[in-house]
DNA sequence: TCTGGCACTCTTCACATCCGAGTGCCAACG
DNA sequence: CGTTGGCACTCGGATGTGAAGAGTGCCAGA
């Protein structure tokens, strides 16, 4: 087991190394950080935190940078949350509180989470499945072709064409409207099959075959998570990962682009509290020496989507984790709002 | 003024330092083109081209490379668009086929456009303010709260929420709904204010006020223009820009997370036609070492949006040309289909 | 007007060198 | 047994030198 003293030796090689951007040795740790003991007993730490795993030299002779297991530990036991100051809190609420519409508020959380962790950062769109419905509305385009637009909780709209196998008269259609409405308003996503699942009953026979093609463009619609959509932003902070850019800044620009990648990274993630992945302990390749720190966020108590950070595995966890909850705390209570 | 041969030279180290990225110098070019010509005839022609601006040298004894004022003339007079080949135009057509609405079109779009041309996509949403009505729905959330739906022809949808000054009850709403529709359906946006401008004077004097803070809302949401959107993509492609990294990429990476920028630089471009932008002809200071290719695209004869890449002023630029116009092309078709 | 020749300029690369930071080990000390 | 100072050792990075090569500009001649 490490002594208390190496661990806040590794605490401090974090630290120093988040900082500088540079191996640290024991003699600047030493005058940095006031340990109390001489370089040659920091060495002797060190090389015990080497064979643990924690840090390790790049070349002879340089100083320890930690490895992704030291980081882990660090996040672990040894460093808390930074909470946001008083003046940043305000000036995130009033950021957020300026947006116009769902889109806005993605887009600003986007921009805001950027700007307070200087790193990438990745929000997902309200997801569809655990939000409400708040209306559905059915419209008639043409004598057999009607087209669906459900409108959840969070303020997003969906629109879907229906090719009707039959004409449907107006009257029919805005019965089924009203009752579509009057049975799923309001419920959440996962109860509308049960709630629907008897409807086509209450129909002519000539109708009913539109009314089942409806409710099952309906039902689609609803289940249709690979159609979550998020937004990225401060892809340019990117430059300020390496020195050995190219080969470093691509593999993560691609990961990027794929949004399938980054909505399973979400989607691994914890459902509740924040979660922080670092390095090689993110599947995909290209974001093996990023890390990823993520936290759901949504209108009730409840998350509704996701959204975090992507930044090198050398970021400033407690300061990155701060930002990261606060911004969703905020944009949680403006969805709440609205 | 320029001899033919001199406007070889220049076409002939546009194409080489396309290919080598590398400046190209006289043997060179006798050895890869055959000019008829020595290679001392051809650096006499290349110093008329370099005293005229064409061309430069990065450093004393080394080869040429264009100017911006080189990629102008070449783009002008020397180069003609490339067109795809038939698998090319058919693997496009494929591609966009299986779009399933517009948020997929658009994104397939920029995927497409980005692997073609391996450069940064940018795909502008269709735009409201050209495009036409399909259907205006407006529905009552609660006593004194409507939404209001703008379906257009493009299948983009905007919703935005309206407070009415005063109740509004159910037949006024649908009356108002069943008006405006029969109004303003199929017209463009542009007609639109013309259309409902007496539409107040038809109801009730407790009501005119709601009907005025609806049309108020669904014009603003018309003429906002600025709510116009964009997606990019293939941002790694930057890493194949320069080996100068960090300070080659970080200005445009963040110019393109400037949606204004972009917006205003598609807006610039001529309506019709391709517009091909080089270096220091954009204003913005972060792309003047890029140049923009756009070109406008819409489902009809008229452009409703653009679409265009961002790349190296030393790209391909008869390549890119083809691929942005037939992208164009084909999601114009896709769009009238839909 | 084109061509071949020639001297000149610079960049690039490889190689050798030097300096210093940092380590590991060891013997001594409390 | 943990801590400390001393010391030899290792490498990486910076610096300098020299040779090679590519490319130019200019000039005299066809």
């Amino acid at each position: 087991m490490l002594s208390e003293r190496r661990l806040q030796v590794l605490r401090a090689i974090v630290q120093d190394y988040v900082g500088t951007e540079e191996p640290v040795g024991s003699k600047a740790l030493t005058e940095r950080h006031n340990l109390g003991v001489s370089p040659a007993t920091v060495r002797n730490d060190m090389a015990a935190l080497e064979d643990e795993g924690y840090i390790a030299q790049p070349h002879t002779s340089a100083g320890r940078i930690p490895t992704d297991k030291g980081y882990r530990l660090f996040v672990d036991k040894l460093a808390g949350v930074k909470p946001m100051t008083g003046p940043e809190r305000r000036a995130i609420q009033n950021f957020l509180d300026g947006a116009v519409d769902l889109d806005d508020v993605v887009a600003r959380t986007v921009r805001l989470l950027a700007q307070l962790t200087r790193q990438v950062a990745v929000v997902q769109y309200p997801s569809l499945t655990r939000s409400t419905v708040r209306h559905v509305e059915l419209l008639s385009l043409a004598p057999a072709r009607l087209m669906l637009v459900l409108i959840t909780d969070t303020g997003r709209v969906e629109q879907r064409m229906v090719d009707c196998p039959a004409p449907f008269g107006e009257s029919s259609l805005a019965d089924l409207r009203a009752r579509l409405n009057s049975r799923v308003a309001g419920r959440r996503f996962s109860d509308v099959p049960r709630l629907v699942e008897d409807l086509p009953d209450a129909f002519e026979a000539e109708d009913r075959g539109t009314v089942t093609t409806v409710l099952s463009t309906l039902l689609e619609t609803l289940v249709e998570e690979n159609e979550e959509r998020l937004m990225i932003g401060g892809t340019a902070n990117l430059t300020r990962f390496g020195h050995d850019f190219p080969l470093t800044i691509r593999p993560v620009l691609e990961a990027l682009e794929e949004q399938v990648v980054l909505l399973k990274l979400l989607g691994e993630a914890g459902d509740s509290g924040m979660t922080v992945r670092i390095g090689h302990e993110i599947a995909h390749e290209g974001l093996n020496s990023t890390s990823v720190v993520s936290v759901g966020y949504g209108s009730g108590s409840e998350a509704v989507a996701k959204l975090g950070v992507v930044g090198p595995t050398r970021m400033d966890y407690p300061g990155t984790m701060g930002a990261v909850r606060a911004v969703a705390r905020y944009v949680g209570q403006i969805l709440a709002e609205s």
